[in-house]
DNA sequence: TAATGGTCTGCAATCGTTTGCAGAGAATAC
DNA sequence: GTATTCTCTGCAAACGATTGCAGACCATTA
């Protein structure tokens, strides 16, 4: 019932030695200040009375809590999952213990969670769920704490981020769409607050201009979220247009989803009335009704690679903010084929 | 760059008091001892200075750390998502933060994450990834560790869990299979050293039995892990056999998809030669190609009662175990359809 | 021999809260 | 007017570690 956790003092009387002889033992760093068979001995007696160090009394001494905080937007869209494992992973390597928060995307909790966190002494913080002016993240930064945005970054330039290059993939999903022969395209983008969301928007549009596309505005528009319900509706308002396309490029899998559900609802087939490509490659799109083509992002090296730079910003939280950016690349799937001669006919019911 | 939080000192100071009434106004229990306006003073001073509590500083006082830890087999599971948001969300209202590991079903890391967690102070545990027989679990239970199991369960009824009712899950898909028509049904399990794997197989022959189905132990196999690769081998290690059957009812939804790949490596269609049911309904296997025949159990709701059942042992560590056993609910897709009357040919190939 | 230096360990303060105990002062009872 | 009770606040000792400083001890050097 009762646990008598052992403590460090018990673990010097053990030894007949000062608690601050213990302590310097069980610390790396001033384990060469005693004596070679001291230390050994109190090691000993330290495993056999099964002494953990408390990081709670620890953490308040020193300020280092070996705790770091993962807020994410929502921990249900499933490119986040393998993200959250590898940080998990590869920070508990170095002894570090992730504190997660998901937010569900309100401004609201973030605000909470993050002071949360700032309470509990985090060591670094990696966010997911950043927006393009993100009072938060700005504040974060002030005060110094160590800090890796995931997947979104900010406008301005003075933080740490593993971003992928959103405008090489805009450029992949659209010229493979127009190496298919598809020339009136439809865009469902993503909210224009968030980083991905705008890049890739601006991406359409330019590259689309670059290939010598004209856009129709009225079949562009962005999502409200990165939500299979709000893709469905941006999808439904495009249609409701009227006018003619034959495929839709999507700034992200989960409204692509959403466009298959709007189409569906319409009883428009895909790919034969309408391409679709998502972005992410997020898990078991592989496996939809159609497979999605979509452009692939390294879930797990991004995690990884989050870690580690928050890792390194721990350790120097003064050096320059590394931006990290990973190269997307295109997997072609069922989603997406060549245009049908009269598909219009069927689009303008 | 210097954060100077302000601590307990400083609002006393201001207020002209010492921090021991500071303390006695701000927390709940203590607050009636100090004088009503004296209190309403310290109350604004306190967020006049944007103070907040130290939680080491106070948990190191008060060995309660307002912490639970979660503990995860694998992350990457879409059961878990679901779970892991709503216990998050419903702790995080009570004022308690989540500590996350994914142990990838390692029985080394199980130890050392719980152990780390233990150290951490943790109020309390909940464990998704416990076994039948779990010294891990039975640990806990010896040091009075709040503690709750998700999902699965162990084999001692000592420990408080939410689960689902696995038998009455398996008699509706059994049943649901045999309405169809079919007679030879082949069985894809999971682990036995989980409640689930176990009960799932066992309730597999015993109302197989009960329905006067005749069982080939040869159409019968558990899988290692519930993953796809092992739902894969398992099925393709039955199709080996060259036995007929015309349904596989699997024990999980992953192992579902796992069967899916076997058949196609083997040209077979599903439900057209093979009908296939899953477990867990997890989310977006209403998408897939077939979409799944499956058993629906309530991600959220659980996650909420694991969460309230938790929140319950930390308040009365010594009140006897509960277990709250949730219904499945059959949800009949693409994947399951009368069997056809020669598709035993095509298997014997 | 005394002085110097180096190596090792102990002392005590500190991190920020909480809480049992005691005492000051006011209010009530006699 | 004194005794008794209450109400409120302060004191100081924890909780379990870390670390600057000082001193003990031994060896080396002049």
């Amino acid at each position: 019932m009762v646990k008598p956790r052992a403590n460090i003092k018990d673990v010097a009387s053990r030894a007949g030695v000062h608690p601050s002889t213990v302590s310097r033992v069980l610390n790396p760093a001033t384990r060469s200040m005693v004596s070679e068979s001291l230390a050994r001995k109190i090691i000993q007696i330290a495993d056999e009375l099964g002494y953990q160090r408390n990081p709670l009394a620890s953490g308040l001494r020193t300020q280092k809590t070996y705790t770091v905080g993962i807020v994410l937007p929502d921990i249900t869209n499933p490119v986040f999952p393998p993200i959250v494992r590898s940080v998990e992973h590869t920070l508990g390597a170095q002894g570090y213990t992730a504190i997660l928060a998901d937010t569900g995307s309100k401004r609201r909790n973030e605000k909470d969670v993050v002071d949360n966190m700032k309470a509990r002494q985090v060591d670094g913080l990696l966010i997911a769920a950043a927006r393009r002016k993100d009072p938060i993240v700005d504040e974060c930064v002030d005060q110094g704490i160590p800090l890796v945005l995931v997947n979104r970054t900010v406008d301005k330039h003075n933080v740490a981020a593993v971003i992928n290059d959103d405008e090489l993939g805009i450029q992949l999903a659209l010229e493979h769409l127009t190496e298919m022969g598809h020339e009136r395209i439809a865009y469902v983008g993503g909210p224009q607050n968030t980083s991905t969301g705008y890049t890739r928007y601006r991406t359409f549009l330019k590259t689309a201009k670059k290939l010598g596309l004209d856009i129709d505005r009225d079949l562009v528009a962005n999502a409200r979220d990165y939500t299979e319900p709000a893709g469905e509706a941006t999808l439904e308002s495009i249609l409701e247009h009227g006018k003619e396309f034959t495929a839709v490029l999507t700034a992200n899998d989960l409204l692509a989803l959403g466009c298959y559900d709007a189409m569906r609802a319409r009883g428009l087939d895909c790919p034969k009335d309408i391409s679709v490509t998502g972005f992410n490659d997020m898990p078991y799109v592989d496996r939809f009704a159609p497979p999605l083509t979509t452009l692939h992002i390294p879930l797990d090296e991004i995690g990884v690679q989050a870690a580690l730079l928050l890792l390194e910003r721990i350790a120097e939280p003064e050096a320059p903010a590394k931006q990290l950016r990973l190269e997307p690349r295109i997997v072609i799937r069922g989603s997406t084929a060549a245009p049908a001669k009269e598909n219009a006919s069927r689009l303008a019911s």
